[in-house]
DNA sequence: ATGGTCGAGTATCGA
């Protein structure tokens, strides 16, 4: 089973790519990001003649999340459970696809770390780890990925010491989603592969992309019964290359089935 | 030179 997520920064912009890159990377699962659209400008239909079901979670000019699979999906929660303080912006889905609960998070970006919007992106990890409490259970199947927006230590950065001070690299957003793992997810490039400037996003400014200035904010976790079905994972820099890319790259994962 | 580029939508703002 192949699960990817991908932050396509617009659907509209990407549609082209995204079908192609579907059609390259066979994924059985799909998780994307920023869509910005609103749900019923979603292209439900294409995906469908591809092949894959779809749910999507937007509000229309900003964020947007959903899932496709090639199988049925069910149990769709979009935004945080019930009894959570719900989020008025479209950043998080949960569904169940072939037997695995998926949870695809947009996490806030914070802007800076004196912006109030970066307390609103740490309180929103702590309302997210509760949500997964509620929607999810760790000793079975489970992927929580996305853009998280965090960068979970130093080899996950072009240059520490420049990004010192900035968000994404803060020891309290690390933290914060060091509380939200510690529920029981492994982040499954880590597993299998240890060394810096693997890198996930990259700003369109300033030839960063060619000069090898990126972040690792974009990550796939599995709970622990799937992580050690892991086969294989890497990030398709590929994507990120050519016309019209999306400043960031999909992060694919292989899991080997079930045993009988 | 203190920016650099996208995408939204059509002036700027967010990333």
């Amino acid at each position: 089973m192949r699960i990817a997520t991908w932050n396509v920064n617009s659907l509209n912009a990407r549609m082209p790519r995204v079908e192609q890159w579907l059609a390259d990377v066979a994924p059985d699962i799909v998780c994307l990001q920023e869509t910005k659209l609103s749900d019923d400008a979603f292209p439900a239909l294409a995906f469908s003649a591809l092949g894959y079901e779809a749910v999507h979670h937007g509000q229309g000019r900003w964020n947007g999340v959903a899932i496709l699979s090639r199988g049925p999906i069910t149990d769709v929660v979009d935004g945080f459970a019930a009894g959570i303080e719900p989020d008025p912006e479209a950043r998080l889905l949960t569904a169940t696809c072939a037997g695995v609960r998926v949870v695809t998070v947009y996490v806030p970006n914070g802007r800076s770390v004196d912006h109030p919007m970066y307390q609103h992106k740490l309180a929103w990890l702590g309302r997210l780890q509760h949500h997964l409490a509620i929607t999810a259970d760790p000793s079975s199947d489970v992927v929580v990925c996305g853009d998280f927006n965090v960068a979970p230590d130093d080899r996950d950065v072009w240059d520490a010491g420049a990004c010192h001070g900035g968000t994404h690299v803060s020891e309290a957003e690390r933290r914060a989603l060091a509380e939200v793992t510690g529920w029981g997810l492994v982040d499954v490039l880590r597993q299998r592969h240890q060394e810096r400037g693997l890198f996930s996003w990259w700003d369109y400014r300033a030839g960063n992309f060619h000069r090898h200035l990126g972040m690792r904010i974009d990550l796939l976790y599995a709970s622990a019964p799937l992580a050690r079905r892991l086969s294989w994972v890497l990030i398709d820099r590929n994507a990120r290359k050519g016309k019209l890319p999306s400043d960031h790259a999909p992060v694919v994962a292989e899991f080997a089935t079930d045993p009988p």
